[in-house]
RNA sequence: GCAGACGUAGCUCAGUUGGUUAGAGCGUCGGAUUGUGGCUCCGAAGGUCGGUGGUUCGAAUCCACUCGUCUGUACCA
């Protein structure tokens, strides 16, 4: 044989996805749910693009030898970086500081867009992804922290997460600050060695307390026999973190009663200082703001492990984690983390206008949430209902003028439709069509039943179920039967599809709810 | 980034110590049936065996490199 043509091969770039109908039509929903929540707080949508010059983003500017690490970075024809943005936090920052003059704060804003991460893509991690955020800039109190927290576990609910399977648990970056200062790592050398700290702090969700352990002291070889390099803390500042770790609420730790005294064993065997201080009265008026709000421990909780954005969030950080167990493909529970989280940020905007301009705000992923919530059964995947199909028997004008009309007037009547496109002559495809795109009414109308004045109406959802029982009848015999068809005059097309649609909705709704 | 496993038709997978023309099931397409979805029967298409190079008389099979997928780990604004 001789050689093929070389075929361009189509293939996606990995880490990237093409989203079905159902997929786009449930993010839609979902979308539509939490914007609801956050237009309720009295938030207005701010949509930035895609693209900002790369230094405006933020800290990871792409090095010359290395521009894409991290981010996807091209250079505009003046030779200046541009990036796609890796979320939604720094293009607010950089609008803000730009209409500075015209904004009235406090500034409270949403949007949903894709953000974009070069790194490795993994199972439920892509390269782009959506994110849903909210942020309140030029709002320095707590209070503020403690709404969005609120509006956080409210956007949880009006998902349909019921009350109970979700946390939004909170912390505050300066008690951790004073944590670290604590055991002895306060000092500017020890900055290095308190990311350590902090990250592994954050792999307890993960690897436990043992895991841990392991990386706060000497270090922790993984399965696969790689090592990861340990922070080497004092028994003492390890046994305290592990305290910490493992509160299940800040007053297992803390005696506030009189003085501010740390409780456990370890942890009591050091002073506590001004930042934890700060840091805890702030967590104790969120907690306090939350409660009179309406919003118990188990929506919000306060919880001193809560470790995130290690890099610029300088207040309350909270997070929104799931609580149910979320399987993969494969039927197995995986560790899903957080599907949300946020916290203040009050120097990002200052970078670019030197004024203090403290600011707060949160993100939901999208993509992420959207996986776990198809576990629970909270998806709507099936809402839409395939169109009705009018079949063609006949090529000649006059004839395609007459379906075209029966769709049109399907259509007018708010009724989802379409006419066959395809080659009209193989009828028998025209309903294999139908069928794999899930039709749910056929219509037909062949030189015989116009000569009468009629049409065939053909019930695919109740022939479908007919043919699965009749597995033993001759082919012909079963296409003369015509099962579930009815034959009625032409006028009454519209009215008989709807009431037939009518019909399928109701017996869908009695099917879902007894099984 | 580091470490390991894997890569054969659209999908799921066979393929013997290295031996002729690489197979099956499902799916797809056509026909039986130019006006009826399913079942049945008949037929067809579909493969650079991930890629490149090497060892060999001979490679899907062995080796090296490379790309991709998966798992763990690191990083994660």
């Amino acid at each position: 044989m001789a050689k093929k043509p070389n075929k361009l091969k189509a293939r996606l770039p990995r880490g990237f996805v093409d989203r079905s109908a159902a997929e786009i039509r449930a993010a839609d929903e979902m979308i539509g749910k939490i914007r609801e929540v956050y237009e309720r707080y009295g938030f207005d949508p701010i949509e930035t693009p895609a693209f900002e010059y790369t230094d405006c983003l933020g800290k990871f500017l792409p090095d010359t030898d290395r521009p894409n690490a991290g981010v996807f970075s091209v250079q505009d024809d003046d030779e200046q970086w541009m990036s796609l943005r890796y979320d939604l936090t720094a293009p607010l920052a950089r609008h803000v500081s730009e209409n500075i003059n015209e904004i009235q704060m406090p500034y409270r804003t949403y949007r949903a867009g894709w953000v974009f991460r070069n790194e490795k893509p993994g199972p439920g991690r892509f390269r782009q992804f959506m994110q849903f955020d909210a942020d309140t800039v030029g709002a320095p109190s707590v209070q503020t922290d403690a709404e969005m927290c609120m509006m956080m576990a409210d956007a949880m609910e009006a998902l349909g997460i019921p009350r109970g399977q979700y946390v939004i648990r909170v912390n505050n970056r300066k008690v951790l600050d004073g944590v670290m200062e604590a055991i002895g790592l306060g000092g500017e050398d020890d900055a290095e060695r308190r990311l350590t700290v902090l990250r592994a702090m954050d792999k307890y969700d993960k690897f436990g307390a043992e895991g841990v352990r392991l990386l706060l002291g000497a270090g922790r070889k993984d399965e696969s026999g790689d090592f990861t390099a340990g922070a080497s803390l004092s028994d003492m500042a390890i046994d305290a973190i592990i305290e910490i770790l493992e509160a299940s609420a800040i007053d297992d730790l803390i005696d506030y009663t009189n003085d501010l005294t740390f409780k456990t064993a370890a942890l009591s065997k050091f002073a506590i200082n001004e930042s934890f201080d700060a840091g805890f009265r702030e967590l104790k008026l969120i907690s306090d703001l939350v409660k009179s709000g309406g919003y118990m421990s188990d929506r919000i909780s306060i919880d001193p492990s809560v470790v995130r954005g290690l890099e610029y969030y300088t207040g309350p950080v909270y997070e929104a984690e799931l609580l149910f167990d979320v399987k993969n493909e494969k039927g197995e529970v995986v560790q899903f983390g957080s599907v949300g989280g946020g916290g203040r940020y009050d120097g990002l905007v200052k970078r670019f206008t030197g004024r203090d301009v403290p600011a707060t705000g949160f993100s939901i992923g999208v993509s992420r949430l959207m996986s776990a919530l198809k576990n629970l059964g909270k998806l709507d995947v099936e809402d839409a209902i395939a169109p009705v199909l009018v079949t063609v028997m006949d090529g000649d004008a006059e004839a395609l003028g007459r379906y075209q009309k029966m769709t049109q007037d399907l259509r007018a009547a708010g009724i989802r439709a379409e006419m066959y496109q395809g080659n009209w002559k193989k009828f028998g495809n025209q309903l294999k069509y139908a069928d794999r795109r899930d039709c749910p009414i056929a219509i037909i109308q062949g030189s015989d039943e116009r000569d009468a004045g009629e049409l065939q109406i053909k019930d695919l959802i109740e022939g479908a179920r007919l043919a699965s029982e009749a597995t033993d009848v001759d082919n012909i015999t079963w296409r003369e039967s015509r099962p579930a068809q009815i034959t009625i005059k032409t006028d009454d097309l519209v009215q008989t599809v709807r009431t037939l649609l009518d019909q399928q909705a109701e017996d869908r709704r009695r099917l879902s709810g007894e099984v």
